[in-house]
RNA sequence: GCCGUUGUAGCUCAGUGGUAGAGCACUUCCUUGGUAAGGAAGGGGUCACGAGUUCAACUCUCGUCAAUGGCUCCA
């Protein structure tokens, strides 16, 4: 007999040589009916698999991410078997499972593939599904391995293979298709109900671009019809809320071949809406004793050369510009922090100076490949809320805290509850990559881990993440809809200091070197209201909203009564204005509830009369009437309490 | 940068080797209508750009640019 020791520490008995399927069955048939792998001793095993000694046991569900990843694994399996018969001769890269979904690279020879022949895909995994035939591990060694796919004449699983220790090679046989892989997988394919091959794509085998394009195929399953079709309806509502297409219909930027690409043109009403978040922040900052300064869009090379972003991507830039008589040589600027250095530099400074705290809304232009740029979130020029602290070791954790204390502070207005921060360190075995000496990382690396404990964050750690001057933590939010975004980000820096020789006289009169935090809340106003496009649909709250309200007149006869209304709504900082176009009433409600203005004033006879207003907020129809007055005040009231 | 896809009116999109279409938007006129589309007429396109094939190219071929889905990269 063994022990098998259950995650909730209950200890059951079974007779050596139990796979984790009886025990799931021991404990309950729905269970067992539910089960997808397991993890023995802390390793993910197939069901199947028998257990010959005592060992610890959980059981993984499709309501456990890794038993998802299973669930995945297998189906791109799947895809690969019902691929191969398809397609005789093809050859395999690798298939795992992704955070929703899986993809399997494929040289596909001379065949052509398009996202036509996916109904053809489907259908033939499908009816693998339906022959339920099992899936098999088996443990094979190095030279059968490779004898096996020499056969086969598949150089990609030949060279994983060259990599892996003999010993440790297992092959997973599904009908036909023979795979290697780690495992575990499904006992069979037939819990795969619903299944939908989503897109098509060139990868680079291994990800190196110098080797051969395979094609990519990415698919998702699920155990229910259900599941899928809610996926598919959040795919939807993720196409309607691209920031690209709402930008577009809202008006609030554009891009132009003409400008560039990759350069964001912004319309009046975007500009008005990045100017609001400027200013908010700008407030925000004023209140923790940061200072605004303003730098050139252009930086003398030199600049570059003593920051060390020259050496490092100097080739990655735009092209030097060049003085027509002297030869001088210019860099459109890619960062602010080496033109905020020479402020700091620019006099002595005193301990008693310090933080000093220089904030600036610096656009900074950085040369991206023409296939990375996409829409606001990756462009060649953008605009950081970018600020630079210097201070001394001793202080830096505490300002590390404020400015999290900051960005959780804009989370909390704008309405992102769900966030993470990801500690990003340096790779420890990789510290050619890094300037900087080992001591100061160290501190730098602790100062942020502690910070992000003592403000309560939930962190997960990256190693080999960070940047190459400093450790950073940067905070990812989950949208309305579920997707993951990159914002904020603080990082640590000792190196800038080095380099521009920065220094403070201490109380001792001695001289010490600052440290520097580079920070930026929103990460760039590009990405930031991209994401708050994607976030809120385009209903921007009130205070931040381009049109606040519209007046829709019944008829001409009650354009003059709007006119007033405009003045008293004007006298009281709200933006407004007038549909005074000769349409009907229920036409200028469907245009202004399309443009997503968040209050329309409904005014013919009755209000001119009775002095009222009847309000209807956009996504709720009628409100009813009220005064004017009482109106300013349900505004001033919503705005409020976003802003506290 | 690489691979695939796409590029027709301001927007969304049909279309064909024989000289260009719809809906919305826009302009004008009629209409003055009470909570998601009133009616009529009209203007608007070098069919992304440049070459080539052809009697003839928006259509076929090649190249360029841009957008897009990925890959690689991201201070």
């Amino acid at each position: 007999m063994i022990q098998i020791t259950l995650p909730d520490g209950s200890v059951k008995q079974f007779q050596a040589g139990v796979t984790s399927y009886e025990v799931a069955l021991s404990i309950s048939e729905g269970l067992a009916r539910n089960v997808l792998a397991a993890v023995v001793n802390g390793e993910a095993w197939d069901l199947n698999r028998t257990i010959t000694h005592d060992a610890t046991l959980r059981l993984l569900t499709w309501n456990d991410t890794e038993g998802k990843d299973v669930f995945w694994h297998t189906s791109a399996h799947l895809m690969a078997e019902a691929i191969e018969l398809l397609y005789p001769g093809v050859k395999f890269g690798i298939g795992p499972s992704i955070e929703t979904g899986f993809y399997y690279d494929i040289d596909f020879l001379d065949y052509t593939i398009s996202s036509d022949d996916f109904q053809k895909i489907e259908d033939k995994m499908r009816e693998l599904v339906a022959s339920k035939h099992q899936i098999v591990r088996k443990e094979v060694s190095k030279a059968e391995a490779l004898e096996y796919f020499t056969r086969k004449g598949d150089e990609y699983k030949m060279e994983l293979i060259q990599d892996l220790e003999d010993g440790t090679i297992t092959f997973y046989q599904s009908g036909d298709f023979i795979d290697l892989c780690r495992g575990p997988h499904l006992p069979d394919v037939s819990p795969i109900k619903a299944i939908k091959l989503l897109s098509l794509a060139g990868a680079y085998w291994r990800g190196d671009e110098k080797r051969k394009q395979l094609t990519r195929i990415y698919a998702i399953t699920f155990p229910k019809k259900k599941e899928l079709d809610d996926y598919l309806l959040l795919l939807e509502e993720a196409k309607k809320r691209d920031h690209r297409k709402l930008g577009k219909e809202l008006e609030l930027f554009t891009f132009s071949q003409r400008v560039g690409a990759g350069l964001a043109i912004w319309l009046p009403k975007g500009a008005a809406l990045r100017e609001r978040l400027e200013n908010f922040l700008k407030k925000v900052q004023k209140e923790y004793g940061y200072q605004q300064v303003i730098c050139p869009h252009i930086g003398n090379v030199e600049l570059y050369k003593t920051s060390g972003h020259y050496q490092k991507y100097g080739q990655d830039s735009f092209r030097p510009i060049t003085t027509p008589q002297e030869g001088e040589e210019f860099f459109l600027k890619p960062m602010n922090c080496p033109h905020h250095c020479e402020i700091y530099a620019h006099k002595p400074r005193s301990y008693k100076d310090l933080p000093l705290r220089f904030a600036e809304f610096g656009t900074v232009y950085r040369y991206e490949q023409s296939g990375e740029l996409h829409g606001l979130t990756r462009v060649r020029g953008f605009t950081q809320d970018d600020a630079h602290i210097f201070c001394t070791s001793d202080q830096l954790e505490e300002e590390f805290c404020k400015v999290i204390d900051i960005v959780l502070y804009i989370f909390k207005t704008l309405d992102f509850k769900d966030y993470t921060a990801q500690i990003s360190l340096r790779d420890p075995n990789n510290k050619e990559k890094y300037i900087g000496s080992d001591e100061n990382w160290e501190k730098a690396e602790n100062a942020i881990i502690h910070a992000a404990k003592v403000r309560n964050l939930n962190t997960v750690v990256e190693i080999g993440e960070a940047a190459f001057y400093g450790p950073k933590l940067d905070f990812m939010v989950r949208d309305a809809i579920g997707r993951k975004w990159q914002l904020g980000t603080i990082q640590v820096d000792y190196n800038l200091p080095e380099r521009f020789d920065l220094e403070y006289i201490g109380n001792d009169n001695q001289k010490y070197r600052p440290v520097m935090i580079h920070r930026a809340p929103f990460g760039s106003m590009e990405r930031f209201v991209a994401v708050l496009i994607e976030h809120t649909g385009g209903n921007f709250p009130l205070w931040l909203t381009p049109d606040q309200v519209i007046i829709l007149p019944i008829s001409d006869k009650h354009l003059e009564y709007a006119q007033t209304l405009v003045k008293q709504l004007e006298k009281n900082d709200i933006r407004v204005s007038i549909d005074d176009r000769s349409e009907k009433t229920g036409k200028k409600i469907r245009d202004a509830e399309l443009k997503k203005i968040p209050y329309m004033l409904i005014v013919g006879e009755k209000e001119v009369n009775e002095k009222l207003v009847s309000v209807r907020k956009h996504g709720m129809k009628d409100l009813g009437a009220m005064s004017v007055d009482d109106f300013v005040l349900h505004l001033k009231n919503e705005m409020e309490s976003y802003l506290n």
